[in-house]
DNA sequence: CAGCAATTATTAGTATGACAAGTAAAATTA
DNA sequence: TAATTTTACTTGTCATACTAATAATTGCTG
């Protein structure tokens, strides 16, 4: 009974190791697309980071776009984007105009250099991009798609304003 | 016929962009997990980031590596590892020792301080851990691991050292 | 409408990540 | 054994991530 006990708290333990080792996988899984995305856009001399280009081709989409519109778009943080965007307007890729209504906001766009290197980088990227996914089926995707879901909602900050909903 | 043909090639299309949007949860996901250990972290005053608490737990299990071990265990580079143990030095976790036979490399090996907060904070680390993954079944994990190898692999830079095995 | 709270964007500071270049020591080879 | 190559680590630079603090503006409320 006592071993028993014992046995099963180790096996608990190595339950929650394993956590930590599951979540160092999923880190070193995805430095690992980005830093191969990343290598591939300096071979063929694009000029631009991974994450500059999620900015690019989000505007590519909507035409105009706030700061915060573009942060939640693409997943960054208010800062982060300012700093971004600071470098793809230096490198005359998108600009900022003034909000009409609101003059907090400012309104990002491509320009006519920008849209043209979305235009030509686009198949390029998906190409790029596919080779992660090789060896996976229909079924693998739906799955890492929910699990991926899943965990960001586990820990989703702002769960109590799902709360409010109803 | 034509319009057949040209409704697969959108199929394709849709399954390349598709393909991006894998990368970006993958990328949100892997952020969101770290930020939300980081955040507890901080909320408890562990005073010490995930990446650096990686490099103590390393430690825990080896009392001694020299920075390339300890480099491939946590999959960092040795800019980063070297960088992190500087500032973990800093904080008197842990310390650098000559190697005996190899003056080129330097072992670090953990402090009585840094013995004494690994032990301390383990249990409370795996608990925070822990909360990602809730929600998730055993197969789960089972095909996650799958996935998230076979998307390291297929972008294995190394490969050609692979094939030099047989 | 005056004052306060909330929103939008920026700036500063710290940490990590990737790559390139540099230094020192060991291993290899001619 | 002298010269060359490889290995281990460090330093520099740029980009991103996150937090906190700040400035400007808007919206709300008494």
């Amino acid at each position: 009974m006592q071993a028993s006990l014992h046995f099963k708290r180790q096996v608990i333990i190595m339950k929650k190791e394993q956590y930590t080792q599951y979540s160092f996988l999923l880190d070193r899984t995805a430095r690992r697309v980005k830093q191969y995305a990343q290598t591939a856009f300096s071979q063929k001399s694009f000029d631009i980071t991974i994450d500059q280009w999620s900015i690019l081709k989000a505007l590519y989409n909507k035409d105009q776009m706030t700061h915060k519109e573009l942060a939640e778009k693409t997943g960054k943080d208010q800062p982060t984007l300012t700093r971004i965007v600071d470098i793809i307007i230096k490198k005359e890729l998108v600009e900022r105009v003034g909000h009409p209504a609101d003059r907090r906001c400012l309104l990002i766009q491509l320009t006519t250099n920008g849209k043209k290197k979305v235009k030509e980088l686009s198949p390029e990227i998906a190409q790029i991009r596919m080779k992660a996914w090789e060896n996976l089926s229909e079924e693998d995707f739906k799955n890492f798609t929910r699990i991926l879901n899943t965990i960001y909602d586990n820990l989703n900050i702002h769960e109590k304003q799902k709360e409010n909903y109803d």
